[in-house]
RNA sequence: GGCUGCGUAGCUCAACUGGAUAGAGCACUUGACUACGAAUCAAGAGGUUUCAGGUUCGAAUCCUGACGCGGUCACCA
């Protein structure tokens, strides 16, 4: 069966050719939807016909309307306005519609037979908790593989931990000296907190160590000499830290120490390593568990650094890459106006990007997927449009289904987040907030005061997460977002409660209807403009789904959401449901309620939020 | 400085990828619960889309330049 724009753009083809015997085969027909304060659901623009037709928009547009009102069933008025032509869709086509299709269960999604996709993101480092931008970074890439799964593609969700390195040999180097065999449960701390706590314990007394050194006399020497830039101390000694923990420092001698013990695979050290991750995991998963994640695979750079050695070798063969005197092997990509990369070092070691491109091929090793999604923030667009480029030069079977889903960082109303000035916002934390500002605002209310703790608590809950991810999730990706953990988040307005009373509110009327004969509902006449609104709109549906994946877009469902919830709220406002006029418009408008319900549970559940039946 | 992204109501964000009078929410003012749930609805006020040119039937959107704010420019990750 045709869709209405089908049929609709067929129509204005035909009128072309009847009216003005013009060959619109390859004309463009703008088509868009009726803005809300005109009558009709489709828009056709006139202006691009004038060449064509050779007449005045404002007439081509009456002339057209005319035809497809004449000719085209499932039209059955238009107005126009400028050169605006305003169709009007038939009522008997929108309650057939909203039966035969729209009621159905997992409207909207398609089921399977599309291409395999896997989606990176979360992938955070083993030194500290999870914080706000994670936060983001997770609902982002959780609703984008709801989407694109919802799309009909096989999804598989990965991440890879950053779980080696300089970072962990600090919390494991603190731990070691100034932990006392502490755990987190002697100590009552949320596992990755506690791991964390010692990177930053690191972190203070080296600043400490730092500071009394500057004090010695071979520091002297050293602001002696190497002020070269007659700095000030203060901004000296800033500039000098690095130096400092490479070459000076006990703490850093020790930690470097215990990375090169670690890469030896001394027992000692990789037991106190696993132990340690091993906290940080139990952490984690519980912050994952909260946020309503899950992954199919979890990668960790311990066990992928060491990778693409073999690939940049490869493109040596294939002279895509070249190697300089020195032993380095470097790729030209000044073409592409991506400059000279490095591959591998003069000694052979291998960087951040070779590891990438061997963690690359190991995906589709693994999963035979020839499209690969990676959640990460925009400060390495660079990054990834090297390493797409790289992976194309070699010619791997995945490099032109690769994606970075870029996203801007999240700033808080007094600027950027910064660790070293304790400004960071905790994930744990955060949640914490919101259910407990869902909380306060429950209390306001007594919709809920029949049920149990335990219900209350779970409803909570989901009214404060859904408040959280919504904010989050509403903001298009690509854009910088601020975010005011503060004022928490809102629950009136704009928001996931919002839309969740909306949803409850179609599941109350359902409880009240009962058991309740529905077979009226196709004798329902003529559509009130407020469920004209709510069919054309749930009409939208599968197409939006398949244009957010294709954009991995999942800001335009929360947006869309909304959107219904509101229609849903004002049809509410505007119509009796369960004392209308007549039977037909009872059983028809439950069926319209259950339809936006599903919707808008769908719509939610791809953005990983839960519906409560009431709040 | 090179490359790159962004600049829309007091604030947080939209604008179907070039279409109508640039829309929502928050905050502010004012109405609506004896009603299927008021976490709701309705109304008001709020704008030279940073600025200056250009392209065309038509520009927040495309081009050029200026100003402002990010990001990135390691044989770091």
């Amino acid at each position: 069966m045709k869709t209405l724009p089908e049929l609709l753009e067929s129509g204005v083809r035909d009128a072309l050719r009847v009216l003005y015997d013009a060959d619109g085969a390859n004309q463009e027909i703008t088509l868009q939807s009726t803005r809300k304060e005109f009558e009709g659901e489709f828009t056709v623009v006139t202006f691009p016909l004038t060449r064509l037709a050779r007449k005045k928009p404002e007439v081509i547009a009456e002339e057209i309307g005319a035809y497809l009102q004449g000719n085209v069933d499932e039209v059955t008025g238009y107005n126009v306005i400028k050169g605006f032509l305003n169709l009007v869709i038939a009522d008997r086509y929108w309650t057939k519609f909203l039966l035969d299709s729209a009621v159905a269960e997992g409207f909207g999604h398609v089921d399977g037979g599309k291409e395999r996709v896997v989606v990176e993101f979360a992938s955070p480092n083993t030194n500290k908790p999870l914080h706000l931008g994670h936060v983001r970074n997770i609902l982002l890439g959780w609703a984008t593989s709801q989407l694109l799964q919802a799309a009909g593609h096989d999804v598989v969700r990965v991440q890879i931990i950053n779980d080696r390195g300089i970072a962990i040999c600090k919390s494991m180097l603190a731990w070691e000296r100034f932990g006392d065999g502490a755990t987190p449960k002697s100590k009552g701390t949320k596992a990755d907190h506690f791991v964390g706590g010692y990177y930053v314990l690191f972190e203070q007394r080296f600043q400490q160590e730092y500071a009394e050194w500057q004090q010695s006399d071979e520091a002297a020497s050293v602001l002696a000499e190497k002020n070269t830039k007659d700095l000030s101390p203060e901004a000296f000694w800033k500039s000098f830290k690095n130096t400092y923990f490479n070459e000076y420092s006990d703490l850093g001698r020790a930690a470097k120490e215990m990375l090169l013990r670690w890469e030896k695979g001394d027992p000692e050290t990789v037991a106190l390593w696993n132990r340690m991750n091993g906290w940080v995991y139990e952490g984690f998963d519980e912050t994952y568990e909260r946020l309503g994640v899950t992954f199919d695979k979890v990668y960790y750079e311990s066990q992928t650094y060491l990778l693409g050695k073999d690939m940049v070798e490869a493109g040596l063969d294939k002279g895509v890459f070249y190697r300089k005197d020195d032993g380095s092997v470097f790729a030209d990509l000044s073409d592409t106006k991506l400059d000279q990369k490095a591959l591998l070092r003069g000694d052979g070691t291998s960087l951040y990007i070779t590891q990438d491109l061997g963690t690359a091929r190991l995906r589709y090793d693994d999963f035979q997927a020839k499209r690969m999604v990676y959640t990460v923030g925009d400060e390495q667009n660079y990054h990834f449009q090297v390493l797409f480029e790289l992976l194309k030069r070699l010619e791997e079977p995945y490099a032109n289904g690769l994606f970075h889903l870029s996203y801007g960082m999240v700033d808080l109303p007094t600027g950027k987040m910064k660790s070293r000035e304790g400004t960071v916002v905790d994930a744990d934390d955060l949640m914490d907030e919101v259910i407990q500002e869902a909380y306060q605002s429950s209390l306001e209310r007594d919709a809920t005061s029949e049920l149990n703790d335990t219900e209350r608590r779970e409803i909570i809950r989901k009214i404060g997460m859904a408040a959280l991810k919504f904010q989050i999730i509403k903001v298009g990706p690509q854009k910088r977002m601020t975010f005011d953990p503060k004022e928490s988040v809102d629950l009136q307005g704009q928001t996931g409660p919002y839309v969740q009373n909306a949803y409850v509110r179609t599941r109350a009327v359902w409880r009240k209807a009962g058991d309740r004969d529905l077979s009226a509902a196709d004798q329902y006449r003529e559509l009130q403009p407020a469920e004209r609104e709510l069919i054309s709109q749930l009409y939208a549906y599968p197409t939006l789904l398949q244009d957010a994946a294709a954009n991995y877009d999942p800001s335009v469902v929360a947006m869309f959401c909304y959107e219904l919830a509101k229609n849903l709220h004002k049809f509410w406002h505007d119509v009796s449901i369960l004392n209308a006029e007549t039977e037909a418009a009872v059983a028809f408008r439950l069926q319209l309620c259950q339809a936006v319900g599903n919707v808008l549970r769908s719509g939610m559940g791809i953005l990983g939020i839960d519906m409560p039946e009431r709040m």
